[in-house]
DNA sequence: AACGCGGGGCG
DNA sequence: CGCCCAGCGTT
């Protein structure tokens, strides 16, 4: 914010929230998680939307739904099937987050989802941002929700060019929002932003010309609007190579392991992969028989790719491996029938392998 | 305040 | 190939 101290001066907060609301009444998204004001669905649907594009997060809501339709299925269900649910969606501490929250509030509110800001945001997963959708989506409250969507936009309309990277930013965002939010209607207002975010002030070369806030924006006036808002904070990515070995035992069956339950990809299940850092390829099956406690020999390369997260990159090659011994050791591996692997969460890296087998 | 945490789609 | 997406928890 560099012209003026305060960024609602000149700001015709009312016509603001008639164009937008107007707009929204006729052109909203018809979309699962908006057929009624159940607030488990709207809290599920918050989860999976952080960080993710509504496109991909539609079957695996439906599906969700259909199997843990209430916060009591979620709560009594299993971990592993609550991670099956969302194999695929990524950040899956969501996932656990969101299911351990479930379980206090059947514990500790009777199974009704808190109304409240502070008991919502001492649950587990709920932030600033899922706080306030809840609370004004669910139940009507006037309260700020402020994500990626809305600093674009009124980062736009209201020409401010501070970081949003910033979390001083978004604390200014929640500022204003709360003042700009309409009291008649605060859940479709904050949906209504989040619409506009994703259809027409879109990042990349946004439709302000069939734009329903066009005149409030100060952005457009001025063309600037490709310019806003100011993001900055790049992460490099670093290469992590990994021979991932596809193990079977005498029997035939598969050597899989669960990934520890915390960092990447926590409780996820993989096919046993060694870092190649700082190893020989020659001591690739030492390093296996110290970790793993069963001797091996591998064959040859089958293949080969990249995986892309967001903050690094496994550079995969794939060997077959057979057991050198009657696997009567101890092991952290599991073996398994080729037909069970469908029974374990993967990450979409080591269901790539599958096709190897 | 900085960083770890997935995966897909787009220019 | 880099950026972005209905963010949050940890340190």
């Amino acid at each position: 914010m560099t012209v003026q101290d305060n960024p609602l001066q000149n700001f015709n907060i009312s016509a603001f929230q008639n164009d937008l609301l107007t707009w929204y009444y006729t052109n909203k998204r018809d979309l699962p998680w908006r057929q009624d004001q159940d607030p488990y669905k709207v809290w599920v649907s918050e989860i999976m939307l952080q960080q993710t594009k509504v496109d991909t997060v539609i079957p695996y809501f439906n599906n969700f739904i259909e199997k843990f339709p209430t916060v009591y299925d979620l709560a009594a269900a299993e971990e592993q099937a609550v991670l099956k649910a969302w194999e695929g969606l990524g950040y899956y501490s969501r996932a656990r987050n969101l299911q351990h929250a479930v379980r206090e509030v059947v514990e500790n509110y009777g199974g009704t989802v808190p109304d409240d800001p502070k008991q919502l945001e001492g649950l587990k997963g709920i932030g600033s941002y899922t706080k306030g959708a809840i609370l004004s989506i669910a139940y009507n409250q006037p309260e700020p929700a402020v994500d990626g969507n809305v600093m674009r936009v009124f980062s736009r309309v209201l020409n401010i060019d501070d970081d949003i990277a910033l979390p001083k930013t978004k604390k200014l965002f929640e500022s204003v929002t709360g003042e700009v939010i309409s009291h008649e209607d605060p859940s479709s207002f904050n949906q209504a932003i989040m619409d506009l975010g994703a259809t027409i002030c879109t990042p990349k070369s946004p439709a302000c010309l069939v734009c329903p806030v066009q005149e409030h924006c100060e952005a457009f006036k001025l063309g600037i609007e490709q310019q806003l808002p100011i993001k900055t904070k790049a992460k490099k990515n670093k290469k992590m190579p990994y021979a991932v070995l596809l193990l079977r035992n005498e029997e035939g069956k598969v050597a899989i392991e669960q990934r520890p339950e915390e960092g990447l990809l926590a409780n996820l299940w993989q096919f046993p992969m060694v870092p190649l850092q700082e190893l020989e390829m020659e001591l690739l099956e030492n390093w296996f028989y110290a970790h793993y406690g069963v001797r091996v020999k591998l064959g040859k390369k089958q293949g080969e790719f990249k995986h892309v997260f967001s903050h690094l990159t496994w550079e995969l090659g794939i060997y077959p491996a057979v057991l050198m011994e009657q696997a009567e050791q101890v092991t952290s591996l599991t073996f398994v029938d080729e037909a069970e692997l469908g029974n374990y969460p993967f990450p979409v890296s080591h269901q790539k392998m599958m096709q190897f087998l």
